[in-house]
DNA sequence: GGGCAGGGTTGTGTATACAGAAGTCTGTAT
DNA sequence: ATACAGACTTCTGTATACACAACCCTGCCC
């Protein structure tokens, strides 16, 4: 009994989940894995149906979706799923790559020795999956390891900013270009270095030029592409 | 008649303005120039009479507000005035100097004879409300020149984002910070000379140095008052 | 045959109603 | 006097209802 009571007590403490914050996730993940296409409309009564909910919290979802940039959300039409344009897309990689560079310099400022360590195990995991050649596991390897080095950043506007523009970046590339191999991973190991050494000038460059790969790899692969049609 | 059938049909071209977008920019402005303290609680029913709407385009407009960071949006107890922490403010303006960095830049590719002209105005204006002594033209005319720098820069994320961050460091230092001077106006002479050169690493050094310089004049007025206290 | 006008349909924009959770106040018992 | 329990108030969360705007299709007129 006693122990019942405990244990709804500690449920208790997790938050009722409002229905508009599990509408936003969800919307969120049918636009990233390709569910609802750029350009879709979005029908408020048909999303709220198919969802099991109101039209409501629906809508005050996709409020939140507009100003993060998923959807457009034209008056008297209704919500759009956002169609990026080359243009944009290109100008994203650009951003990324001095925010990405700014994170590395205070992660290089910031690095304990364990944070060190954890940063070469994620090295050895990416490493691993290149050598598997499992596509998804080194997407999410490159992914963790950004992620850590922004977290090692210590910066909360900084993060947020990066997880805006990575998501977008990811959700715009990932179905259209593959990702980069060994030479992209020699590089994390060259960051990995100089963060270690705490030299941030350094560690910016080196994250400057990463990036600075990155965006010319996929701009060969769109051409590439676009020449091939 | 013809003539009146014209006006017509070309304010028509005018969106009717959702509510929502109303009550979104009204809650802005209230919060940015003070009227909405931080902390201070935010009540569906009262905002809706007071602006004369219903709840639900308020409701609307603080999802918006959440997603932008001005208001917390606490579930069962409703929205909350952003608080920045010191420690918050101080991430925005680093995370601003590489964003205004980035922007000068590509300013500087960009910039065309037309661009370099305007932004010759833009500083005699500064210098001008300078030389009046006008704190609030000062800072209008400072905002209005890097923004134009931003628009030139010809980035639509980039701007968004230095928008987003811009107005977030106005909110919170405008109250507590004078705005820098004469010397601030003579490191636009030097941005504006690198720009027009197209030199876009000196452009990005001279801006680079300009916000940190910005940065420190704040942190030695926050210290200065803290000790007061 | 093409274009335009009108009605009908669909879907958004706004308002209102109701259920439920959080906080507050009061009354009572210790 | 204080602490706790309970009802009460207030406000949010969600659902439903209705008005209006945009789009579409049909039929008529030129």
């Amino acid at each position: 009994m006693r122990e019942a009571l405990t244990a709804a007590a500690s449920r208790r403490v997790t938050r009722p989940a409002p229905l508009r914050q599990a509408v936003y996730d969800a919307l969120t993940e049918l636009i990233v894995n390709g569910s609802l296409k750029p350009g879709q409309h979005l029908v408020e009564a048909e999303l709220a149906e198919h969802l099991g909910v109101s039209r409501q919290p629906v809508r005050e979802a996709l409020q939140r979706l507009q100003t993060a940039g998923w959807v457009d959300l034209r008056p008297a039409q209704g919500a759009f799923v956002h169609s990026p344009t080359a243009e944009e897309a290109a100008q994203l990689l650009g951003v990324r790559a001095v925010l990405e560079t700014y994170s590395a310099q205070l992660a290089a400022q910031n690095a304990k020795p364990e944070d060190i360590a954890r940063l070469d195990e994620l090295q050895l995991e990416g490493i691993a999956a290149l050598a598997d050649g499992d596509v998804e596991r080194l997407v999410s390897a490159n992914t963790a390891l950004h992620d850590f080095i922004t977290a090692v950043a210590d910066n909360a506007v900084l993060a947020e900013l990066i997880a805006q523009v990575g998501q977008k970046v990811r959700w715009y590339y990932t179905p259209i270009a593959k990702p980069r191999g060994k030479e992209a991973w020699n590089e994390h190991t060259q960051l990995i270095r100089a963060i270690a050494k705490g030299d941030a000038h350094q560690a910016g460059e080196v994250m400057r030029k990463h990036t600075e790969r990155t965006t010319e790899f996929y701009r060969k692969q769109i051409a590439a592409r676009a020449n091939q049609n």
